[in-house]
DNA sequence: GCACCTTTGAAGGCG
DNA sequence: CGCCTTCAAAGGTGC
């Protein structure tokens, strides 16, 4: 089944105007034996393009129960939640808004100006603190005596940040993997939906990143003058130090390198266990969710599809980069690992995907121009092997 | 009740 | 330009 298909609602004919990659063919997925739904376009569900050419537009409110009733975001007890506000939409946004806003969800005076009492998807209630607001938001408060905008300002809406194509992945696959999985813990799911992600498929990482990127566009014109930084210390988090533990914790991990051949050490192992049955990812014998379990398979889905008709606004840079993180350094000294970030802004990194053998250089010079490319050899390793990698990467992180 | 954990990606800041 | 930090989701867990 097609991991977009939580949540779209409507008929997948709406984004299928050409045929769906081959091997994307609807089936039941072998690795978590769940029924895949036939292959939709790489056109985000949230964002039916082209509406026209995809005929009639599903119901506004498909984004909203994408999978089990689970709104795409959801909603907080506190009341409804929408990725983004109301907003006045031109011709060419519409559609992209279209299938993400409720039909209530009218016009407003001004794009980015969450004028109307209907929130946003991004914006949400003050349960967070909310510092002295970031200009952006809310002319009208401006215009209020001291007492209303201070009154008003602890009301601001929260904009949050646009998800990105992983984390859309995991809105719509948590409900799945928790499914197969008795685990319910967001850590143990995380890890294992990190997992899948890297074994996506180039085409189906594809339609994250180009959701991602819609998602990025739209955020962008709700909320122009929005800064990801007008987010920060909101969370309020220790994080900091506790990163800073981890990466103690890392190099102690680190030390204990050398004996990495032994079996899994890392404390995410509590998380993930090794055997886990839904623990597809790892699987190194072709189980894969999407990616052909073989090299050949792999090959037989070069980047072409997601390319052909991708309207990719981004140029899809295919410059790779040594890994950045800090990880590189552990991660090389167990495999190698290639991975291309775009350095623009909405620049998918390269492609994460399952190493096929000797299809790697290959795969880099036939990946699309508008496709990340990330080779990551230790896809190929056991969980087990794979599994110090995660946690490894989280400290670094 | 809040922060942590865990994942990847985006974005901003800093040197 | 590269690196670092923070936040985005989410739900059990621990304090």
């Amino acid at each position: 089944m097609h991991p977009l298909t939580p949540l779209i609602t409507y008929s997948n004919d709406h984004f299928s105007p050409g045929s769906p990659p081959t091997h994307l063919s609807p089936e039941i997925d072998p690795k978590t034996g769940i029924p895949r739904p036939p292959h939709p376009s790489e056109l985000s569900p949230y964002y039916p393009l082209s509406p026209g050419a995809v005929g009639q537009i599903p119901h506004p409110l498909g984004w909203l129960v994408p999978q089990q009733g689970q709104p795409m975001y959801s909603l907080p007890p506190g009341g409804f939640r929408h990725p983004y506000p109301a907003l006045a939409m031109n011709a060419s946004m519409s559609s992209l808004v279209s299938s993400r806003f409720s039909p209530h969800m009218v016009a407003p005076a001004h794009p980015g100006l969450p004028t109307s009492g209907i929130p946003h998807p991004a914006i949400v209630s003050p349960i967070v603190k909310q510092e002295p607001a970031p200009p952006s938001l809310s002319p009208a408060v401006s215009a209020k005596s001291p007492v209303t905008v201070k009154k008003e300002e602890e009301k601001k809406p929260h904009v949050k940040k646009p998800l990105n194509a992983f984390m859309l992945y995991m809105k719509e696959m948590r409900a799945k993997v928790v499914a197969e999985c008795t685990l319910k813990e967001s850590a143990a799911i995380n890890q294992i939906l990190g997992r899948k992600w890297h074994n996506l498929s180039r085409e189906e990482q594809a339609k994250y990143y180009e959701l991602a990127r819609k998602e990025r566009q739209l955020h962008s014109q709700l909320y122009p003058t929005w800064s990801a930084r007008d987010n920060y210390g909101k969370k309020k988090k220790r994080k900091r130090e506790k990163q800073l533990s981890q990466t103690q914790s890392q190099q102690q991990v680190q030390e204990a390198e050398g004996a990495l051949a032994s079996k899994s050490k890392k404390p995410c192992v509590q998380y993930l266990p090794p055997e886990k049955p839904c623990d597809s990812p790892a699987s190194s014998h072709g189980s894969m969710l999407d990616s052909p379990a073989t090299p050949s398979a792999a090959l037989a889905s070069p980047a072409a599809p997601a390319a052909t008709h991708s309207e990719q606004a981004q140029p899809l840079s295919l410059t790779t980069k040594p890994e950045t993180r800090a990880q590189l350094a552990l991660h090389s000294a167990t495999f190698l690992s290639a991975k291309a970030a775009a350095t623009s802004s909405g620049q998918p990194p390269l492609l994460s995907r399952p190493l096929p053998l000797g299809s790697v250089p290959t795969a880099l010079l036939t990946s699309p121009p508008s496709f990340p490319a990330t080779l990551h050899a230790h896809q190929a390793l056991p969980v087990l092997q794979a599994q110090p990698l995660s946690l490894v990467t989280k400290s670094a992180h």
